[in-house]
DNA sequence: GCAAAAGTGTTAGTCATACACCCATGT
DNA sequence: ACATGGGTGTATGACTAACACTTTTGC
């Protein structure tokens, strides 16, 4: 048996996690599959990676498709790749975890989802393959991240007021958090912009609407700063 | 074109970066190639996953025939997969990383390998394959977790010195840390037991030799306890 | 007795935590 | 006027960082 024969007789897909965050909750982007196997059921949206195109794109080119959006926080989670874990072959898949603006898009449903629907994080189904299993290791991921990087920032719309990044944070991380400190340890880091804008039509006094200072943050990074909350 | 013609034409292997750490210096082990492509380079061991095996299976598969030991950390660092990664076809790589005690064996070169050497960490060659990038990420992720996870000691022999624990963290994390602050700090945990041993022959004051207790740290995280250093 | 690394405490400053009341708006 | 969430400061304890000299051994 040569190499080819031995080797070169499986395929590798990519499976995304895409989460979102609306009215104080934490979500994730589940597609209802229109294809085998497992057509008909919930599932995380992914597909086999082409020949011609390396993974990362692959990533991208799925979340695209479903959504429509490119410009998208995205990051490699984990590979998982148990001999039965695919009914048609072998099949490792790589799992990748995306933060998208809910408000940002309408999903479009392709050739491989007939459907898709924010799913909240407390309220997921069994899912076919290890999904499961991938997006626990999304969530765990998720929680180290957002503690040493500014991206919950991606989750949010670009004026956000304090309360709703502290639920954000709360819902991600599942704990509660005070506050007076957790406003003074965000403020402090001078990554915030006061839009000046305040939400209106609310039944309590408005808050102010904030935006997050990306380059900002850049160019305190290069001076050895490091985000931490 | 059928889905099997169409995608089941791929393969993954595994690379994995050892760790060891001796006189004072944090090294890799690296092989040199006993086989095409690159035949007659010093590259990161690895092989072609088969397709009968787990992805975590095959890491360990070859770290086993490489050094013999099988009951050692090991963790999945990233995934690999340029289109053009490796000459041979549309091939991506799972790596890992694993912590050895170089003292516990002798290497056993093997068909892929036909030697194997320990390089310093800031003396390696240029790799093949994408083999330098893939040792970076290694290099990242080793700082990251030693800081929230008691996975020095396995670099080290079961006794060891404060002074050893000492640069070996300053090995791994490149920085140089306070005698008498880290030794507070790691005394604090109450995760060392003084074995009542001391160094002998030593032309200075003998050290005191300290293991690590394993199953202490299992049943403090129980309590939730977190590791920091 | 000299060289080499081991071992050991205190102080000052910074950071994390806990906590309660008044304010602005819509109904 | 009431319900709703927005906005704000202080005090205490915990942790971090900086720092220098004595001890034990081999040669």
């Amino acid at each position: 048996m040569n190499l080819v024969s031995q080797y070169f007789r499986s395929a590798f897909s990519v499976d995304s996690v895409i989460f979102g965050f609306d009215e104080s909750d934490l979500k994730v982007l589940l597609i209802y599959r229109g294809a085998d196997p497992y057509k008909g059921t919930w599932a995380l949206p992914g597909d086999l990676v082409r020949l011609d195109e390396d993974l990362d794109e692959s990533a991208r080119r799925v979340l695209k498709e479903l959504t429509g959006l490119s410009n998208v926080f995205m990051e490699q989670i984990h590979t998982f790749g148990k001999v039965d874990r695919h009914p048609m072959g072998r099949v490792i898949t790589v799992a990748y975890y995306s933060l998208v603006k809910i408000s940002d898009f309408k999903i479009n449903p392709s050739s491989w989802a007939k459907d898709a629907k924010w799913h909240s994080i407390n309220k997921i189904p069994k899912l076919p393959f290890d999904h499961n299993e991938i997006l626990e290791f999304a969530k765990t991921k998720l929680k180290e991240k957002v503690r040493h990087q500014p991206i919950g920032f991606e989750l949010l719309p670009e004026k956000f007021s304090l309360t709703e990044i502290q639920h954000l944070y709360e819902s991600v991380l599942e704990i509660e958090m005070d506050k007076r400190n957790f406003r003074k340890k965000l403020l402090a880091m001078d990554l915030l912009v006061d839009s000046g804008i305040s939400q209106n039509a609310v039944a309590h006094r408005p808050a102010k609407l904030f935006s997050f200072d990306k380059k900002k943050y850049k160019s305190l990074i290069k001076k050895g700063f490091s985000f931490e909350l």
